[in-house]
RNA sequence: GCGAGAGUGGUGGAACUGGUAGACACACUGGACUUAGGAUCCAGCUCCGGUUACGGAAUGGGAGUUCGACUCUCCCCUCUCGCACCA
């Protein structure tokens, strides 16, 4: 192997020997600094896409470059194998969702290992598996008995496409997350986790979190949404009742002149019922409930209540306010109850406008005179208090606290603090998933499965439904059983299955002892290997996985399992693979093998049509501007589509695909590749130079002195900021650099000496991008130490810090 | 509407704490080698004017701070992403 580059032979001949000599297992050494690098493991769907290669490539540099630097690297890989695509594949295949799951994982796996990335194979774990879904089993009893998981009755997003339950993370401007049908509102008996226990706490610490992007722990934090205000109780007129509304401007209360429940409020029925209003309100309800929460919440849509018959007093005012139901309200928040305050809060102003109601003046900005009759919209901003009572004058901004105080004084309300954050509801009626552990039993009521009969197995021979449902309720070999309490035959599992972020929410710790029997991971280990010091995955898990795992490691720690709060220490979240889209006026959306280039313009090859080259977007199946790695493979090979998807952009921007851009990255592998056997003859044998600069003269002195900038250059590239991008374009000056050597003169000891120096940079330089072109070479050039154990170069300090000067003297 | 980020040649992108704007690459143009080249090597390549020397303009637009601004401050425009009747 000399003349040409042959990357297929290259990278086959490379990964049989990492294979063979096992040197991405790792063990812990209490000698050696840890270093856990992970990347967010995938589904697996069928195949690896471009997303796929773009992540763990950066991952595995940065693996293989910790490792030259003597750090004690875990580097592992896995399966998020339960969910819904394999139901459906099943559904649509008449086979079993294991079997489609197992193939899927073999062909990535596969895959994976033709991209060389460096991973400890050994610690493979798949969530689908009993031996791991028997700990999550076994974790969910655990959080069932500190109450931390619970059963309770609600409405819940339902999706009649995936004929299943939906957390609300999962619902996107009121379509399903994964099938974008509308979800509608069910009422339901849900397992739910009880995260917003931690809301504070994950709140909290969001700002104690610099190694993330802020924009990730800022969506966290609007997600979890804490706002602090007032729980006031307004006296229903005429009943014992009495309405609490949460709200953040008790400021306002002299101007509450309304009142509106959400539809959901138990109030509504039972204030109404015997008024001449039942029957609208009914109707109302009614038709409310057919809607689900998201629409009925979108921007534009109108607001719109009914009169409920009955009024409350304003506890402050003592003004008599009409109790409405309106769609805006969403019982879901504070109290599901409104105090309405038409002068200074928009959408109680259109309600009132539409509906005639008065509007109270309380705030009165510093700057113009406002009429409550002829405003034109709500007054929102800072002023002073009139028609207040005793609180006439305050700044508003102040009244906050004194009318909070007095209302704890008076006793009618309290100083509170409102999230929007929810419990994660965790029940899904589906097969293809971690059975929950639970009995429902005739007399004992609610029975976790005791741990010894654990795992809860998912049996093999349920008969899926064509329109989806829960297989496991109508299989009565898995739901009869018997109290494991009472011993009483009438008893019943429960059939739910647990939503598959339940299993991305700790598998990272199970890395640490991924076969562990004993308990759910090795705590030794697990106290070894974490926190995770570097997370890399897409910014789609921004809210869901990362603020769930987040939580369980919490609940880990309160469990006495762990001695840490926080699982990962640093996030990257890389950009989207993107890629232009094509569209034939004829046959829509073109695959790029589908695109016929005929000089300057590209025509469809069904059809002949010119194509219609359209914007830059991610790459998705449904518009066909994707690129199969596999085809990039077999042409290029790994290195090449490593080093482009390194090249192309820093990770945290999007990429945008070119295939020339690929070309040129396999150009400068071969530009490499050609200059080393050059001279391969006059160096192979030679010690590289590693003296002053000042005992080398002319452009071969100017060469030493740019290995040493470009060593320091992309140390720091790589170091601080993961900026490939523009590490590998220092390589590439450095290899222009070499090219100004003339080879064809007499090559001297010392000339020879540092061109076998700058060759050897180049290679190790480039190793963690091009793992096998540059084993290939480091052998080449005589080298005995594999280059996995061969440690990161060094620099000299004295080298002159910038990299264009003119004045490259030492 | 709210929040975050971005805007630099024909294109992707450099310029890290203010100090030669456009590194590196793609595309394009020219040359060399050559039967040939879509391979390779060398060179050119922000725009306008000029044969050259050179001059002028330029980092979305406008102002400001500074000896000096892609970089800092303010206003405006455009785009991307996230949240969105949250009381």
């Amino acid at each position: 192997m000399a003349e040409k580059y042959d990357p297929n032979a290259v990278e086959s001949k490379w990964q049989a020997f990492w294979e063979k000599s096992k040197l991405f297992k790792v063990k812990e050494d209490p000698e050696k600094e840890k270093y856990y690098l992970l990347e967010m493991f995938p589904y697996p769907s069928g195949k690896i896409h471009m997303g796929h290669v773009r992540n763990y490539t950066i991952g595995d540099v940065i693996a293989r470059y910790k490792r030259m630097r003597g750090f004690n690297v875990l580097h592992p890989m896995g399966w998020d194998a339960f969910g819904m695509p394999a139901e459906n594949a099943a559904i649509a295949n008449k086979t079993h969702p294991a079997g489609w799951t197992y193939e899927n994982i073999d062909t990535m796996r596969l895959q994976l290992k033709r991209l060389g990335f460096s991973y400890d194979w050994e610690r493979e774990i798949a969530t689908c598996t009993p031996e791991y879904y028997r700990w999550e089993q076994w974790l969910f009893v655990k959080m069932y008995e500190k109450g931390m998981a619970y059963r309770k009755e609600s409405f819940v997003n339902w999706c009649d496409n995936c004929q299943t339950v939906l957390a609300n993370e999962q619902v996107e401007s009121g379509m399903c997350w994964r099938c974008s049908s509308q979800v509608r509102q069910k009422k339901l008996w849900q397992w739910f986790f009880r995260i917003t226990d931690y809301a504070e706490d994950l709140l909290v610490y969001c700002d104690k979190l610099p190694g993330w992007p802020e924009k990730v722990t800022t969506m966290q934090k609007n997600w979890i949404g804490k706002s602090i205000g007032a729980e006031i109780r307004f006296p229903v007129d005429n009943s014992k009742e009495s309405i609490a509304v949460f709200t953040t401007r008790q400021d306002t209360v002299f101007g509450a002149t309304f009142m509106c429940l959400a539809p959901e409020h138990p109030l509504v029925i039972s204030l109404s019922k015997g008024t001449p209003r039942e029957k609208d309100v009914l109707e109302f309800v009614e038709r409310m409930s057919g809607q689900d929460r998201s629409s009925r919440t979108l921007e534009n849509y109108e607001k719109e209540g009914v009169f409920t018959g009955m009024y409350c007093i304003n506890p402050l005012s003592g003004r008599r306010m009409p109790i409405y139901t309106a769609n805006f309200a969403l019982m879901e928040y504070g109290t599901g109850a409104v105090m309405s305050v038409p002068a200074h809060d928009q959408r109680d102003f259109d309600f009132a406008q539409k509906y005639g109601l008065d509007k109270v003046l309380v705030v009165k900005p510093y700057d113009k005179e406002l009429d409550s009759n002829s405003m034109t919209e709500a007054y929102t901003g800072e002023g002073v208090l009139v028609n207040s009572g005793r609180f006439d004058g305050l700044e508003n901004r102040k009244a906050l606290d004194e009318i909070a105080e007095y209302l704890e004084e008076k006793n009618i309300g309290k100083k509170t603090v409102s999230f929007r954050l929810r419990d994660w509801g965790i029940s899904r009626q589906r097969y293809w998933g971690t059975p929950i552990p639970m009995i429902h039993c005739k007399k004992c009521g609610m029975v976790p499965v005791p741990e010894k009969d654990l795992p809860v197995i998912l049996p093999e021979d349920a008969a899926l439904l064509e329109g989806g449902g829960s297989p496991l309720s109508t299989l009565d070999s898995f739901t009869r059983t018997v109290c494991p309490k009472c011993g009483s035959a009438d008893a019943k599992r429960d059939t739910d299955t647990m939503d598959t972020f339940v299993e991305s929410s700790w598998y990272f710790m199970r890395y640490c002892s991924p076969h562990f029997e004993d308990g759910i991971f090795d705590k030794n280990k697990v106290n070894y290997w974490m926190p995770v010091d570097q997370y890399i995955g897409g910014v789609e898990h921004a809210i869901l996985h990362l603020l769930y795992s987040r939580y369980f490691t919490r609940v880990l720690k309160d469990l006495g399992l762990v001695e840490f709060k926080e699982p990962f220490d640093r996030l990257l979240t890389q950009g989207m693979v993107c890629k232009e889209i094509v569209t034939c006026p004829r046959h829509g959306f073109l695959f790029p093998e589908e695109v016929e280039e005929t000089g300057a313009d590209s025509v469809c090859k069904k059809c002949g049509s010119q194509v219609v080259v359209g914007r830059v977007e991610k790459m998705s199946k449904s518009k066909k501007n994707v690129i199969d790695p596999n085809i990039l493979l077999e042409q290029y090979g790994a290195d090449t589509t490593r080093l482009f998807c390194l090249f192309a952009a820093p990770p945290e921007k999007s990429l945008e695909w070119s295939d020339q851009g690929v070309e040129g990255g396999y150009r400068f592998l071969n530009r490499i590749w050609r200059f080393t056997w050059s001279c391969m003859d006059s160096i192979k044998d030679v010690e590289p130079f590693e003296g002053s600069p000042g005992e080398l003269e002319g452009n071969v002195r100017e060469l030493y002195v740019k290995i040493h900038q470009t060593i320091k250059k992309v140390s720091s590239d790589i170091e601080e900021r993961f900026h490939f991008n523009t590490a590998i374009s220092a390589v590439m000056e450095l290899v222009n650099a070499m090219y100004a050597i003339d080879l064809k003169e007499k090559i001297d000891p010392a000339k020879a000496g540092v061109l076998k120096f700058a060759v050897q940079s180049v290679v190790l330089l480039l190793s963690p991008i091009v793992p096998h072109f540059a084993e290939e070479l480091w052998k080449a050039l005589g080298n005995e130490t594999g280059i996995l154990l061969t440690s990161w170069p060094s620099y000299r300090e004295d080298a002159p810090v910038k990299m264009h000067s003119n004045l490259m003297t030492f």
